[in-house]
DNA sequence: GCATATTTGTCCGTATGTATA
DNA sequence: CTATACATACGGACAAATATG
C-alpha cells in the first residue's frame, strides 16, 4: 500500500526500528548474510559500499557497521583500503574447519547429559532431512543435515557452544558451494546421522563420538579432494 | 623531538597506519580491549561515545566501530539508545564459559597430535608462571596461567581453535576481576598445570584429559562460589 | 507527570590516502 | 606516471530515545 499522504517515510523506517529493536545495521546484515548462504554471493565477490548501500538504502556508515559483523562471523573478509569480499576458503580452512568441528563436536558429545527430551529432538532433525530427501529437495537436506550438528552441540547445553557452531556451520555453507551435485554430496549423510544417533541412544556417548569422528574425517576427505 | 617546521602532524598519523596496516578502529577497539582486561575499565562502566572519543582523538563513527568489535568479543554489551557498557558476568555465564572450556580444550587435547617441540613450548609457559610467582608478581601468574591453557589448545593445530579459545580466556578475565586476592586464587593452579604437562608428557593425553577436566570443574566451582 | 538536557542512532558531505588500470 | 575509482576518517546535522530535575 503506498501513502496517500505523502508523509514521513523517514519515521515509518524509523518505528520499524524501535519494532524489531535491532539496529539497521544487523537487519543489513542479516539480508547479506542470506545472499551469502544461498549462494546468491558467491566466494570471492567484492562487495561496493556505494553499490549496496543505494541499492538497500542505507548509508555508508551504517552499511560498513554491517560489514564489521559479517567480517566477524568470516563471511565476508577486509582488505585494507580495498573493500571488503564474500570469503573464498582455501584447502586449508577446510582442513582447519573439520579440526575445529572434530574437536568442539566430539568435545559436546562427550561431555552433554542427555536425556529422551534429548533425542528425540535430534531425532525430529533426522526425519525432516528424509522427509525433504524423499521429495528430492537436495538444499534442504543440505541445511537439515547441518541442523543435525548444531543439534548435537545443543546436547552440551551451552549457549556459547551453539552459537559458535552456528559460526561454523555458516562458514561450511560457503564450501558446499564450491561442491557440485548437491545429491550426491548430501544424500549419503542422512543415514550416517541417523547410525550415529541410534549409537548414541542404544551404546552411549563413546561408541557415538567415534562415528562423528569417522563422519566428521570422509566428509573432510571429500571436500579437500574437491578442491584438488 | 619536535617538529621544528611546524608540519604536517596528520599525515605522521596517517603513515602510522600504513605502517601498522590495521584501521583507526582496530587499535582503538586495542587500547580499549587492555583497559578492560587490565581492570582499569571495570565491569558496567559505561563508555560514552562523546568522551571516549574525544580523549583518544577520533570521530564518534570510528569509535562506534571500535565498540562493534568489542561487543562481538563479548568484552562490551550494547543496549539500544542507552549505549555501550563493560560486561558484567552472570553465574550462568560462568558456568556456560567452563562448559566451553572443557568441551574445546579437553576435546583439542583428544584430538591432537603431540610433539617433543609442542610439550616444551607449553612447559615454557608453566616455567614463566613459575618465575613469575617467585617474584609474588600473581597478576602474571594469572596471565601465565592462561597462556598455560591456550597453549593447550595449540595443540589441535588449528588456527580456529586458538582463536576461539583468545576470546574465552578474555571473556574469563572480566571474571577474575571479581575474584580479590588474586594469590589466593591462582597460585594453586601453577602446580597443577605442571601436573597435566607432566601427565601428558608421560602417561598420554587420555590422563591428561582427565585432570584437565577436573581442574576445569573445580575453578568453576571455586567462581561460581565467588558470586555466591 | 512534565519539561529539559544529554546521549545515541542515522545519515551526509568532504578531504585525504590507496590501489589499480 | 597519470588518472580514476574507491576506502578511510572526520565533522556536522537532525531525529529519537533516555536521563534528569
Amino acid at each position: 500500500m503506498a501513502d496517500p499522504t505523502g508523509g514521513p517515510v523517514e519515521k515509518l523506517a524509523a518505528d520499524r526500528i524501535q519494532l524489531d529493536r535491532v539496529s539497521t545495521a544487523e537487519r543489513v546484515s542479516d539480508v547479506l548474510r542470506t545472499r551469502i548462504i544461498v549462494g546468491d554471493l558467491p566466494p570471492g565477490t567484492r562487495l561496493s559500499e556505494e553499490a549496496i548501500g543505494s541499492a538497500l538504502g542505507v548509508s555508508r556508515n551504517t552499511l560498513r557497521e554491517a560489514f564489521r559483523l559479517l567480517t566477524h562471523e568470516r563471511l565476508l573478509v577486509h582488505e585494507l583500503n580495498r573493500g571488503v569480499f564474500v570469503r573464498t576458503l582455501t584447502k586449508d580452512d577446510v582442513t582447519d574447519l573439520y579440526r575445529l568441528r572434530k574437536v568442539v563436536e566430539c568435545g559436546a558429545l562427550r561431555y552433554a547429559e542427555v536425556t529422551d527430551e534429548d533425542l528425540r529432538r535430534v531425532q525430529a532433525v533426522v526425519d525432516e532431512a528424509e522427509a525433504a530427501a524423499a521429495r528430492s529437495d537436495w538444499v534442504a537436506v543440505g541445511t537439515q543435515n547441518l541442523r543435525f550438528h548444531q543439534a548435537l552441540c545443543e546436547l552440551a547445553g551451552s549457549p556459547r557452544v551453539v552459537d559458535m557452531m552456528r559460526g561454523i556451520l555458516a562458514e561450511l555453507r560457503l564450501v558446499f558451494h564450491v561442491m557440485g551435485d548437491p545429491r550426491r554430496f548430501h544424500e549419503p549423510y542422512i543415514k550416517r546421522n541417523q547410525e550415529i544417533l541410534t549409537a548414541l541412544a542404544e551404546q552411549g556417548r563413546e561408541r557415538a563420538e567415534q562415528m562423528l569422528a569417522q563422519y566428521l574425517d570422509d566428509a573432510e576427505q571429500q571436500l579437500t579432494q574437491a578442491y584438488l
